[in-house]
DNA sequence: GCTCGTTCTGCAAACGTTTGCAGCGGGCGG
DNA sequence: CCGCCCGCTGCAAACGTTTGCAGAACGAGC
């Protein structure tokens, strides 16, 4: 039985003003501007504040100060494991910094991609867009972009022609020399840059040693895009396949299963983002993984940033990381032990 | 060049209400509660409204309503599909009536669960909590609980009961007769349901019929518990197995596969939960499909009557439905066609 | 014609912070 | 010893809404 009285109404600054002896400007300096109140005056209402149990109102914080101390995400499929990764990093990311996050899912159509940017941007101080169909004129607040590059917007990505490089690389290690690369849809980012970076290493990096490299056509980035593609892959006659996606990759597997043709045996087969499905894929399989924790991350980091004024570098890029199952062998060679336990990780 | 002038500073009430030459009151009620003004003035109103493209201020309404207009979802792990279709829908609902979604991933930790609780309470109006494993007293504001029964919460529910019974007459309806079960890690509501419900089937269904099912010991629901599983399986001398979750059922899978027994030829396998990884598996997965859609939906309308202070049914129970696919078959009956392009649906 | 009730609108007081400005001592340089 | 600056705190005005209360206009009932 303090001598608090008074209902239980959740106890506000000017409460801790009162209860302490000081007044209420003094009591919101203590807390969001320590270094301007002496020391002593400081710790006694830090004392009060535990004491009392109070934590500012946040609208009536935001109404003056313009600030929400929230941010948002924007993603196409929250469903999609890639994109809740990154989620998933930003917010615990963002926990740290006591920041609420907003989420808007908006299954990467563009009306609603203009919508949530805008009723997002009023909610928040700033936003991390994932991979947007639209521009991002409908923002009104700070933005960074993951995963895709764009004029006047600063953006973390990963580096998609090292994962090709890696994938391709990867393979030839192992002996290839006609691999096949399905490549992604048109309309992705990711994929533009990839097939350029084949372009360019095909001839630089690989034409040297005999090494043929095939584009196959666009391809859905879905389980049945990987399905249907295993017949072109079929057809041209390669030892190896590069898939764009782990799903799709997971797809391939499948269709070559189907056909009877064996994995990693007479065809190794790449993946690509390092979902947990990669793991559960018979034969579990090799792929060149995205940091998506350092992804988000950094994402968050960077909107940091430019929420601060301190934009820094345009974009700043992250590399991938080849993770080994038993889904690649060299060519023609029979290995058997089709899901070994350990599995091996290099760069 | 309107005859608008003044800084370009987002319009206020002031504003719109000068502008139409009435009081801020009236724009307010206006908006807010349009029965409350005549006709013709809340039409000018909104005329205005829109030419100079007014949107309420939230923290200012915030401040003085109390409401947030934003509502909190919990879940241990936004990485998982299961949890990620349920925020999907909840969001995607919420959207249709203008509310923020904040969202907040525990990890599955009791400390973090109860922090996220407390800290969400404050900045929404409320919150749909996801299976968390502590209690829900550190939230001050409405919650509705997924997949959890609670006294004095309200909560809705994916039948558990059902889903197991639906698995197992799927089976003996094919022709099994010894039917192992792997039961969920003992903490968990969903799998103690489960067992009971097991307990109760096993002699009034299915034991007139002769049929035989055998419980495994509680099981990790993840890939590694499923592949860990198969030996008990196997020792088991069953035709069939009812996984606890679909990824469970994919570790099984690789395993019997490891092990050179052929599903569904020479044992069925059903899985729980429907998530898209079921029908990427190879065999692709029967599976007992859990409504995460409606699962997101239903908890999004019974938070609101909360909200409305008419609570309703304390759980609403939703159920499952059967994905037939082609890791089941009779007992010992070899089928061809591992892969069926169509799939069938059934309850 | 007066009163009463209804319907609408204006008035002003909140809501709980932040922040520019001013005031008040005290230490220090001149 | 005087004045100045500096470190600290108080004062009060915002921030943009919502909402209880009161007043105005108007029609109806007596």
């Amino acid at each position: 039985m303090r001598g608090v009285a008074a209902v239980d109404r959740p106890p506000t600054l000017r409460d801790v003003a009162r209860r302490a002896g000081v007044h209420p400007a003094t009591v919101s300096r203590a807390l969001t501007k320590p270094d301007m109140v002496a020391a002593e005056t400081r710790s006694l209402v830090l004392d009060v504040v535990a004491e009392v149990g109070f934590v500012p109102n946040r609208s009536a914080r935001q109404l003056v100060s313009g600030r929400t101390d929230a941010i948002g995400v924007v993603v196409p499929d929250i469903t999609n494991p890639y994109f809740a990764a990154i989620v998933q990093a930003i917010q615990s990311d963002a926990r740290g910094d006591d920041l609420a996050v907003l989420i808007a899912d908006t299954g990467a159509e563009a009306a609603e991609e203009r919508r949530a940017l805008a009723t997002l941007s009023r909610q928040v101080d700033g936003i991390v867009a994932v991979t947007p169909v639209t521009d991002l004129e409908a923002a009104t607040c700070p933005v960074v972009e993951v995963n895709r590059r764009r004029r006047h917007v600063v953006s973390v990505v990963v580096d998609q022609e090292a994962i090709v490089v890696t994938a391709v690389d990867h393979l030839t290690s192992l002996g290839h020399t006609r691999i096949a690369v399905v490549r992604g849809p048109v309309a992705y980012w990711s994929a533009s840059r990839r097939d350029r970076a084949i372009g360019r290493s095909a001839t630089t990096r690989w034409g040297a040693g005999a090494v043929r490299v095939v584009l196959l056509p666009p391809t859905a980035p879905t389980f049945e895009g990987g399905r249907a593609a295993y017949a072109e892959v079929d057809r041209s006659g390669v030892t190896a396949v590069v898939a764009f996606n782990d799903v799709q990759a997971a797809g391939l597997l499948v269709a070559a299963d189907d056909a009877g043709r064996s994995v990693p045996d007479s065809l190794s087969v790449v993946g690509s983002d390092g979902l947990a499905l990669a793991a559960m894929t018979s034969p579990p399989l090799t792929t060149v993984a995205a940091p998506l924790d350092e992804l988000g991350r950094a994402a968050r980091q960077r909107l940091a940033d430019v929420m601060a004024d301190a934009p820094g570098a345009a974009v700043t890029t992250l590399r991938p990381q080849l993770v080994v199952r038993a889904s690649t062998a060299a060519p023609g060679a029979g290995t058997d032990g089709a899901h070994p336990p350990p599995e091996g990780i290099s760069t």
